[in-house]
DNA sequence: GTTGACCTTCCCGTGACTGGAACCCCTATC
DNA sequence: GATAGGGGTTCCAGTCACGGGAAGGTCAAC
């Protein structure tokens, strides 16, 4: 297969296949011409690493994921650990949004938003606790 | 004020602050020993991008804001309409990541995490649809 | 033989910094 | 006067995960 065949069916962009091979994630075959010649465990690892991208893996944790899956002697609480703790880091990353989110919507709450200046927004982001949601 | 002050007084590291000027957002006065000499002025604007930073807004947002701080003549409808912009995008983010965590929760909840090697989270990121989940 | 689609490498740019090197300035102390 | 330290300065490189685009080789069809 060549790159742009595997780009459709993993659904990646072939820069980015070609980026991975860079870093060393995937290990493709090479053509007399030159080209790529993708294998279907290529084309398994592409789509693996394209679902853990999705879930918001890194790029070294899918490294990690990738070990893992092709270690037989894995123990499924290594894979499990990593998931947590990446499950950990999405969940901080929610209430942080959470709390911005919180707050600015207080503060456009406040905002009347109409041709005049005065504007809650503006002066609770030049000094907090002047205007509301602390 | 020297930079170490502010840099404290607005809890931005100095880094940061040299930065902000490089691209433009804060100018603040030079002395005779090529020092940066800011002024209480600077020093508001750089709370006042603190802030907005920490409210999720890139910098180019807290341009913005900055201008329509420093325009006097602004309409609050513009702030407004920016800062519900904001919103949305924080709106955006937070359903993504939830939809992240749910489907990784679930691919965790199936997981035994034991010493064995099978892992429905392998498993389902080789083949979505053949554990759970969707 | 020429078009046009595909492939290759290489280099630069993104956002918002961070780290580090190499060097200048200021004050205090010996 | 030398030195030590704790400021400050610039500049360069690296981060993460790619994306854009140039310059050029390859392939299949007409």
């Amino acid at each position: 297969m060549n790159i742009n065949e595997v780009s459709k069916a993993a659904g990646l962009p072939a820069k980015t296949i070609r980026y991975y091979e860079e870093i060393g994630l995937i290990r493709p075959l090479r053509g007399a011409n030159g080209y790529r010649a993708f294998r279907d465990s290529d084309m398994h690892k592409l789509s693996f690493i394209a679902r853990a991208r999705g879930l918001g893996f890194s790029i070294e944790e899918c490294r990690k994921l990738l070990a893992l899956y092709d270690d037989k002697a894995r123990a499924s609480a290594d894979v499990k650990a990593l998931a947590e703790g990446h499950l950990r880091d999405i969940a901080a990353k929610i209430e942080e949004l959470r709390a911005m989110e919180a707050t600015l919507r207080g503060l456009v709450a406040a905002c009347a938003g109409d041709a005049r200046p005065d504007c809650p927004i503006l002066t609770g982001l030049a000094a907090p606790g002047s205007v509301c949601c602390d």
